[in-house]
DNA sequence: CCAGAAGTGGAAGAAATCTTCAACTTGGAA
DNA sequence: TTCCAAGTTGAAGATTTCTTCCACTTCTGG
């Protein structure tokens, strides 16, 4: 497989923490598209050290991010064990995007409106099929209506996000407010036409534009 | 007032009515950040004649997209005219969906995720107090659950708008879905709680990020 | 304490856009 | 037809961000 790395001299592991932790925080305000160099400066090192320890961005996001998707992960899993499908459904909504509505970077992550890294990608295939066992349950249990689909689902996680983006600054709340209409739409609205299929998911999150 | 600009030679106005259209189908694919370079190249001009006759994007936007914004504010007023307030708020919000559906661009431009023009600003100004008074006629109607606010067809202008951004190229139609969840949600949400101002409306379509 | 491997800094090259401008071309009034 | 104001071109400078590289510094094992 792949060669176990050497540890980092001490004060190399130092500056590692301390780029990752600078990097977080300024991409909790700011998003996933903060430059190497305002990070690097932020953080008191020079370039080379970033790019030494983080050749690729990717290294790096997979670094400050993957802890926190494979939480979210954790959170498909455990509502995928509620009897109540509807229930299980919105719990898992509604925490997901309190851990977006930390972290800009993190919403952008994972919702890819920018780079949708191996990770992300991985953490989909892992909760698509936890989440559409839920959907449909809730549609046998009469909670949703025919013809909803895991697509509607991530549908919802987008539309909210993107009042969680727009509204972030000035009203940091305003997101479940926005969550609350998804969730009475897609168990009230008419879903009986052409039902999008799962395919849609993956496109959906892989935005490349 | 403004002096009146003298016509511009024949030559003159040729290359910039191909420059409006270039630009305008750029962007109707790719969105409002294409390059003067590309618009440029694709009209077969130099760079020296969009910059002449467009010094800030700011002008090229304006006349892009001036009379599809009138055309907009006109639906709106075409709205509340209805009888039937609901129907007034959902017949127009499709339609104005149904443009951005035409034009990446002109979305963006509407829902300002990049520059907010003047222009924009404008139409925000004569649509809201429209808008207004359709929900409030369709809450008194019981159309629409009380605490129902204008802010909040702000937000489903937007989460429907993030469903067509993340499903055009691949699903053009998926917006009307999504269109359909959010209306039905605004419809049965319980909506009592803290109703966000009608300010919130202007920072949401200002989203300077 | 020392040698050398590991790590660092920051200047400099590369790439992508934006913007300007001086030399050249063209339309149209007289 | 002539002339010149208006218009055009594309190369070159300015900016911004990305990326590399090497002289220099700092750890750490012996």
């Amino acid at each position: 497989m792949t060669e176990a790395a050497p540890p980092l001299r001490r004060d190399a592991e130092r500056n590692r923490q301390l780029l990752l932790r600078t990097a977080y925080d300024l991409m909790a305000t700011q998003g996933l598209d903060v430059s190497y160099e305002d990070i690097a400066r932020a953080a008191g090192t020079g370039m080379g050290t970033i790019y030494r320890r983080f050749p690729q961005r990717q290294d790096l996001l997979d670094a400050l991010f993957s802890e926190h998707i494979d939480t979210v992960i954790g959170l498909a899993e455990q509502a995928s064990h509620y009897d109540d499908a509807w229930a299980g459904l919105t719990w898992f909504l509604e925490r997901q995007l309190e851990i977006e509505a930390q972290s800009r970077g993190l919403g952008e992550l994972l919702r890819s409106r920018n780079q949708a890294t191996a990770l992300v990608q991985r953490a989909h295939e892992r909760m698509t099929p936890l989440v559409a066992d839920l959907v449909d349950r809730a549609v046998r249990a009469g909670q949703l209506p025919d013809g909803a689909t895991p697509a509607d689902f991530a549908a919802v996680h987008v539309m909210v996000g993107s009042v969680m983006d727009a509204s972030r600054a000035h009203t940091p709340g305003l997101w479940r407010r926005a969550l609350r209409i998804a969730l009475a739409g897609v168990r009230h609205a008419d879903l009986s036409g052409d039902q999008p299929d799962e395919a849609v998911i993956d496109r959906f999150y892989n935005d490349q534009t």
